[in-house]
DNA sequence: CGCTCTCATACAACCGGTTGCACGATCAAG
DNA sequence: CTTGATCGTGCAACCGGTTGTATGAGAGCG
């Protein structure tokens, strides 16, 4: 059995293999591959069945090293097990696939150090970045920009490519279906500091609330996991609200798993909206959530940014992808809370508390 | 504003740029760099600044057409959207960043066509595969195996360095969890043709079936996803099974879905286990499932293709990571399913025939 | 004081493609 | 039959590093 070399591939082949063996030069064989209407359709033809014949690879590396261009691009997330990136990623891979370019990819953890490293290694090697929910300061994402063709995804920041994934529309629609079930207090369940999204549904659900004059509470799942959500619970359950937006869909799952935990039945006694739509297909009953176009928009940032490395100027480019509110089977009528009594017994002092003011406030339904 | 140029980056400075500027030849400025030791400590830090403060980067791509190496691995997968592999691939680029390299990551889409293409694709650029859960023929992979250094995870071919994450254990585990809770009857659903993990997990069932003396029937979630498993539930129920082990927790989640809709109570009625446990953290009940160690999967294989890469000589690698269940929420004793009338009352004939069947049979506990 | 020997650095070839330009052949038009 | 355009191909420089070898300066030694 044939070893396999560490570094550069056993035999593999060069230009020059070819040249020689065909009795041409190595431009002639390079023409093949690159300007094929520059030879005699006769030449290209045997170029192309000796490459094929000796499994010819062209060394990227070399060509990239004359043309200036690697081919590949940087997609750096700030989580990759986090639901809300596979499917960005998966539609950036593929986009980018169909225009013969590669996707490094880099997980940075939530961590601006760590994704200050990720870039700056990168660097070397790619074409361009897209980077998903940056955690970086607004100052370094535009000093990287000039330096490197550069798209945003989630982070808003002038006379940088962004692709941004609104939540406000289905925000604003998760807030109105609430009221109209006769909801009166609800809480919002925050995420990550620094995360854009998050700034983005607090202004949404702060003007929706004027609109339809309810009470909400703000509230943060520390961390912004399935655990930080069932955590939140019991301040959730104090703050007398009867219904839920949490950050994201994992949040969301953590909450329902902690209002269960408590006996609170979902969505007979609360109600419970998700953000993302990326983990529907996980629960029973399924969750209502805000849908985003999160998949379109890894597929966006990168057909972005193959333009921007074409060459081609696009100005100030800012994409925006709307979103709405997907009812499924968390979010219910207001008003029949009370019935529920398990969760009363079991509950401790505090929350038992936070009960008895929302007993004494007015009734919805 | 400066414009970024499209190829090579406007003014990046290179070796020779840092040369000139402090009157040394190129060869000293790259030695600065690779070999400092062979270098006056004085003139290495003069060149060190004056890198720094041009802001100077290696071109990667002249380095590599020069070493022979890229440092780059490729990684590819059936399918990002799967929860098995986020962690997986994250556990991967973190293993590989800490040796400088980085990870270019494709996504397969269970294609092995795909798969082939992606393959041949990456090659140029990289220094070796992790291929994990590979769809293609093993000759072709033991083929590709020749041509590249080339790391297996989920497929046991003699040879080929691979990691297994093994399921046997946890799965026997499982049933005997299941029998010892008065389990007769169960079911297994299936994953995707091809799959390695799916026959692993079939013989495991087959294999602890005889131990324990129960009925098992072999189902097909088709496909192996959240819809597939709500639609299996059907001939799940016509089966006679009093509980199920599904292929992975994705599909065990479909079919707590399907379970849900038709009014079967969870563990009550019916008892399901997972595979995998990826997604343990989104339903309540928390899903019982066979945990794997799928993260550290892609650890390992990262860090033996770069052992491999760095020439070292492992004779045939097989790692085998173990497995065991983790008994959650979705599990209970058998004998009680036919308390529940719900879903007779609204099952479809053959579901109420399969029921029926059950019922003349031995009941357990 | 001259001769090694060592050490730091310079020179130049090379990695494997790409590409502007030059050259010779072919062919049509004058 | 010459002339000039056109076409196909070869030549050679270049991309930006790496690395084996040559060179020169200085130290150590007799």
């Amino acid at each position: 059995m044939p070893k396999v070399e560490a570094g550069r591939s056993a035999g593999a082949p060069t230009l020059s293999v070819i040249a020689a063996r065909l009795g041409v030069s190595r431009s002639t064989v390079s023409r093949a591959f690159t300007r094929p209407d520059l030879l005699r359709p006769e030449t290209v033809e045997r170029v192309l069945a000796a490459a094929e014949d000796l499994s010819y690879v062209p060394n990227q590396a070399a060509r990239a090293l004359s043309t200036g261009h690697n081919g590949i691009i940087a997609l750096i997330v700030p989580d990759i097990a986090n639901p809300f990136f596979p499917p960005l990623i998966r539609a950036a891979q593929s986009g980018a696939d169909q225009q013969d370019f590669c996707v490094l990819l880099g997980d940075s953890a939530e961590n601006p150090d760590q994704e200050t490293r990720l870039i700056n290694r990168f660097t070397r090697q790619v074409d361009g970045f897209v980077l998903a929910s940056s955690r970086l300061p607004e100052q370094a994402l535009v000093e990287h920009a000039k330096r490197k063709p550069l798209v945003l995804v989630n982070r808003d920041i002038p006379r940088v490519p962004r692709v941004l994934v609104d939540s406000t529309a289905g925000i604003m629609q998760a807030v109105a279906h609430l009221a109209e079930l006769g909801h009166q207090t609800i809480a919002y369940v925050g995420g990550p500091p620094g995360s854009w999204s998050d700034h983005q549904r607090r202004r949404a659900i702060t003007a929706a609330r004027a609109e339809h004059g309810l009470a909400v509470t703000m509230l943060n799942a520390k961390p912004a996991t399935y655990a930080g959500g069932t955590r939140v619970v019991e301040s959730l359950l104090a703050s007398g609200a009867t219904a839920v937006i949490a950050f994201d869909d994992v949040v969301a799952h953590g909450i329902l798993a902690g209002l269960a935990e408590r006996g609170v039945r979902v969505p007979d006694d609360f109600s419970v909206i998700g953000c993302d739509d990326v983990l529907a297909a996980t629960t029973y009953p399924p969750l209502t959530t805000v849908s985003l176009h999160c998949a379109d928009a890894g597929g966006i940032a990168v057909s972005v940014l193959l333009e921007l490395l074409g060459g081609r100027e696009l100005g100030d480019v800012r994409y925006s992808l709307d979103s709405s509110l997907t009812v499924r089977g968390t979010t219910g009528p207001a008003g029949s809370r009370l019935r529920g009594s398990a969760s009363l017994a079991e509950a401790p002092g505090r929350l038992r508390a936070g009960l008895a003011m929302q007993t004494s406030g007015p009734q919805g339904s």
